[in-house]
DNA sequence: TTGTTGCATCGATATCTGTCGATACAACGG
DNA sequence: CCGTTGTATCGACAGATATCGATGCAACAA
């Protein structure tokens, strides 16, 4: 920190504060995973807006315990919904919760 | 998976592949971190769009070393750009590297 | 040249996480 | 009731990573 060279001004005012900043980094730590990408990509192409996960573990590649793990993290972050039909699982995403992400890189 | 039950209808065609949610899900990687976040956002709201790396470690509160690994981690992926001058090191955002990301994050 | 300062790199470590097999639970059909 | 099927949970493990102290390197000043 150099506080009598010429390198910098002080910074003024925080934009974000830690507080703030380690929620957002929860929320883009759910998008950094391929799996989890390509899971909120089907959903949102899937006719109706919705998938089931009885397809996922196929088309994903994955084994059904890692796609409901990837599911219930999504679910629980609130960036999917979840609906039981019967012995199935329906998803949805939660479109306003992806925006706030999309929002917060609104730096250009 | 059920081919035969009345469950879901097939995928018919997935909207991003493996390889395009692994290069996604690397540049989310970058973002799920709240050090990361802080820095990008310190750039983003200083003074003609650059900072210089010597205040981040105070403003931070992280070593000077770990500073200097989250700011490679951003220049080598594209994120920041880096200025030598003199001793210093500036830093600035490359929005178009950011824009593909809040791009892909439009879903709904 | 010598000393200082800003930054990068190295090595080590503790923690996190993505993955899957095994298993438990829930809903339906018989 | 029992068997089947879809899903969630558990336990374990391998790989990734955030962190920092120590060190090396580069640029400036005296």
């Amino acid at each position: 920190m150099n506080l009598i060279q010429p390198c910098c001004e002080p910074v003024l005012m925080e934009p974000i504060d830690a507080a703030e900043a380690a929620e957002l980094a929860k929320g883009f730590k759910l998008l950094a995973d391929p799996v989890r990408l390509r899971i909120l990509s089907l959903i949102a192409n899937a006719p109706n807006g919705e998938l089931c996960a009885c397809d996922l573990p196929v088309v994903i590649g994955r084994s059904q315990p890692t796609v409901s793990h990837h599911l219930s993290l999504l679910a629980d972050a609130g960036l999917l919904t979840r609906e039981q039909r019967g012995k199935w699982a329906w998803f949805r995403i939660e479109s306003e919760r992806v925006a706030v992400l999309r929002d917060a890189l609104a730096i250009g």
